[in-house]
This record gives C-alpha cells, structure tokens and sequence, in this order.
DNA sequence: TTTATACATGAACATGTATTCATGTATCAA
DNA sequence: TTGATACATGAATACATGTTCATGTATAAA
C-alpha cells in the first residue's frame, strides 16, 4: 500500500474550486466561449450575442473580473473584456472531452 | 467581421456548468485527486485521508454521484467509489496549467 | 438474532448565488 | 451643458448549496 494523500495544497484548491465556480455556468462558460474567438469584446457586443440584460451580463463580468478570469480595458465609451488567461479555455475543451457528460 | 457566436449548444452548456459545478468545491477536487491515485477507495478510506465528517463525505459522495462524476460498487461492507470517466482529472491539471490562479 | 461496522438519508439552518429592477457614472457628441 | 450611449452598482428577492445532527439501512460476524 503506497501512501495516498490529496496531491493539492489547500490554498491551490480554494483558488482552483473560485475559479470552477466562475466557469460553472452556462452563461459565463459562453462568454469563455466568445472571448477565445475574439480576442477583446465590448459589453454591448457581448449582449448582442447573448441576448440578456445588460444588468445580468454585467454582473456575470464583474465576477469574472473578480475572479481575475476576465479583464477590462476602457476605450472611449466601450469597455473591453478580454481572457486573463487563455488557458482557461482548456477547461471547457476538457469538459467537452469527457464523453460521459 | 466574421459571424460571431456561441458554440456549444444550450443542453451542452447546462451539462458542463453542472459538472464544473459538482468538481468547483475543495473537498470534491480532492476526491477527484484521490480516486485518480487509486481506481477505487471506499468512504472509509476517504474519510481517513479527507478528514472531514462521515456524513458530510457521504452527501459530498452522492453529490458527485447524482451527476455522475464517480460510480460506485459494493463490497462487502463497503461502497467502494471510482472516477465515471477518468478524463474528469485532465480538469485539476487545467486549472493548474493556468498560471494566473 | 444481536451487535458492530460501513455507509446513506432527511430535516434544519446558515450561507451563497442568480436575477431583476431601479439608479448611478463615465464618455462622447451636439 | 445637455443629451445620448455604454456600462456598473446596489438593494431586494428567490433559489441553491454546504454543513450539522440525528437517525436509518445494509452487511457481516459473533
């Protein structure tokens, strides 16, 4: 019996499950989704695909940007959103992968 | 400009937040981590490692189970618990990969 | 057939999250 | 400086989730 303990330091697993909850929902997972097909988009843009309130689509962003998995840039009278990391995009790709699901 | 838009459809979108939502919690990950090492470990065995409640486990347990991250088969006395699909993990090594967390 | 072990379940509560609505602020153009 | 556009914020509400505690059930051994 070889030793088993969680590989994972608790403060990496607090940080990892902030940034699942972020992802977990449909939602935000799309705007993941429209922010890895272009590199910076404007709220406005955004909404237009998503078709929801622009309140609601704000405080989705907000808790992105909280979250640090979106950042904002303002340009005149846009503000535009963009991946942190691009990266982050994997772990939809990973979800996609799991023929189970 | 090209056409720009959401691509995963909307059932897609609600099965992945769910199993985002199930693996975003510290405890969860860890099991994931765990049943990663070893195929199949038993709620006692888990509990060893975890250190948590044996009740609060078990509802973690048939949380992952009702959205069928993990799967389980008795033995015996025990209920043993494994990885549905071990694809799941490749999730941890994707939020590690991001540098930013 | 009782007792112990291993695990599950349900109620209750606290806390967190999603959504809406109303309102606020920044920027630009007239 | 006023108005329009683009976006953010806060309060309020509804709903979901995490945790604990008490209790229930399955299996095996005595």
């Amino acid at each position: 019996m070889e030793e088993l303990k969680v590989r994972v330091d608790q403060k990496k697993l607090e940080r990892a499950a902030n940034v699942l909850k972020c992802v977990a929902h449909p939602v935000r997972i799309s705007i993941i989704d429209l922010l890895e097909q272009r590199e910076r988009l404007t709220v406005s843009e955004l909404q237009d695909v998503l078709n929801i309130e622009q309140s609601l689509l704000s405080h989705h962003l907000t808790n992105m940007r909280d979250k640090g998995v979106v950042r904002t840039q303002r340009g005149g009278k846009n503000v535009y959103y963009s991946l942190t990391d691009f990266t982050i995009s994997n772990i939809i790709e990973c979800i996609n992968g799991c023929k189970t699901f």
